[in-house]
DNA sequence: GATCAATTATCATTATTATGATACAAAGGT
DNA sequence: ACCTTTGTATCATAATAATGATAATTGATC
């Protein structure tokens, strides 16, 4: 009646195989029986999809196009088959990671090599993710936001700050010396008149900070607008110039002195991080593994002291 | 015995229904028929794929992994259904054309929406576009090589030659004159202290074009390496510098007189350039569309005179 | 041009798969 | 607590598909 997907494996094995005995000896069934997929698929799409030469089957037009359609994802399909005798065996699991771009630079990028499973990071909004998580698509995220779905578990490991940071050659003498005065206005003043660095994709963390701190919207825009916070560091260091950034993404580049925190705020910004996954998986060690390594880089902030 | 594709379609079906008794509706089988795939394709991976809990099936942690794994091919595939029915009725054709990024960008981009059938542009070496038009992955291929296939046509519709071109601005008085008397080491030697553009990916034209007029290898860097010949174009426009190109690529801009032609060389380097096609085709309409797109654009040229 | 080798088509038989009818189970409403 | 609704599992039977044996076809070879 409908078309059945056995036909098209069947259409595929002859097609690359030229003939009807070749492709039955592939697919480990009976010649007749190739030759019956090849006639009902003919019946049903309504085209000859082979010239019948004696020696060799030669795909007509028709053919080619559903060859060229279909080679791909019935590829992929048949591969599936791998998919259900592995994780019994030895071979590499993959596990899927969702996280923002900085933060995958930061953390995972360099360990990426030296884990002894697949991965897969994806990029995206937080409320995807948490999507994706649930629906098994992603083993793990990394989000400041947490989802409400009974079969999933955030565990909160780390808190990042969003602050003032400059370059290590910047001379912040005078906004500090308003800051102490509490002269919250002349800061604004001064810190407009300096050269700010951004991301392209993301002015949240200034916006929010500019907000919270001197309680009106940003009106200046930043002088550099680099493709993402790993580049604003890249930037700053040693050189001179003003950034808002979470801190963990500075803190080593600030210890060696190549850039300075300037400012937490007023009140503090700070985001906790949650690990996000199913309270049930099948990756529960290479998920930990994942986290070791995280809770590592993003030391137990002692930000609370 | 091995895996029915039949299985993971139904297994789809289950997974986004959420019971047997959905999948067997959308799928127009019975309901004990989709519970036998069911439980066929878990005898076969040899796990459980949903929890049934009395209201609806819950995936299971595999179950998860395998829908993920099979939901993209196996949607494509079920939507090789419509390719069949398709182009009986008034349906958009898909035609896919090889060609060099030059070629498309100077002839056929401006175009493109004006069609009345969707078109697949495809970049790529010229023996490789052979092979792909044989296989019936490209319908129409614009290429300076002919193949030997014998159901593959070769018709000559234009010819190409590579010729040394100049800014507007460029003063090319002394090389003239060294040409005219023929004093052809001069003109190498002047050539060189020019300003030379050339593209990234190809230097062949300007090696070839030297080594047919000089005599000599090419033995010194252009000034200015650009993506492409389109913006070696864009570069010299008005501007001064030298670079060698196929002459049709800037037929346009020499006529405007923002750039100028200043030697086709001793020996005119000429490309023919051949139409490939299957000699069986269901786009041959759409095809001969196409084709009087190159023809008007790369007008059959009176370079012979 | 007769024979050989290789392949496809046909067909009666066998094996597999799908179906309808129905029993069984669980949740929601009254 | 009972009934209704919704859904799954089971089973004998009907429908379908696969198989082996074999005939028919074609190109190649001598």
């Amino acid at each position: 009646m409908g078309l059945n997907l056995e036909w098209l494996r069947t259409f595929k094995a002859i097609y690359e195989q030229g003939t009807l005995t070749g492709a039955a000896q592939e697919l480990f069934i009976s010649q007749p029986g190739v030759s019956l997929h090849l006639n009902s698929l003919e019946a049903y799409t309504g085209y000859k999809l082979f010239d019948r030469s004696a020696k060799k089957l030669v795909p007509t037009e028709r053919g080619k196009v559903i060859y060229n359609f279909i080679e791909e994802p019935l590829g992929k399909l048949e591969s599936a088959e791998q998919l259900f005798h592995k994780s019994t065996k030895t071979e590499r699991a993959t596990i899927s990671i969702g996280m923002c771009f900085e933060t995958f630079q930061y953390t995972l990028e360099k360990y990426i090599a030296t884990l002894p499973f697949n991965i897969i990071i994806k990029f995206g909004d937080y409320p995807q993710m948490i999507h994706d998580l649930d629906k098994g698509l992603l083993d793990l995220i990394i989000t400041p936001q947490k989802g409400d779905q009974t079969n999933l578990e955030f565990k909160p490991f780390s808190k990042e700050r969003i602050v003032l940071v400059a370059g290590g050659k910047t001379d912040t003498q005078p906004l500090k010396a308003l800051l102490k005065k509490k002269d919250y206005s002349g800061a604004e003043n001064w810190l407009k008149e300096q050269l700010w660095y951004s991301t392209a994709a993301d002015t949240e963390h200034l916006k929010r900070f500019w907000q919270l701190n001197f309680r009106r919207h940003l009106d200046f825009k930043p002088n550099y607008i680099v493709p993402n916070m790993s580049s604003i560091v890249r930037c700053l260091s040693g050189e001179t110039g003003f950034s808002v950034v979470p801190d963990f993404l500075c803190a080593e580049e600030i210890e060696a002195g190549g850039m300075q925190l300037v400012w937490e705020g007023q009140s503090i910004i700070e985001n906790t991080l949650y690990f996000g996954t199913r309270k049930k998986t099948m990756y529960a060690d290479e998920i930990s593994r994942i986290q070791e390594i995280f809770r590592q880089m993003m030391h137990p902030l002692t930000h609370g002291s």
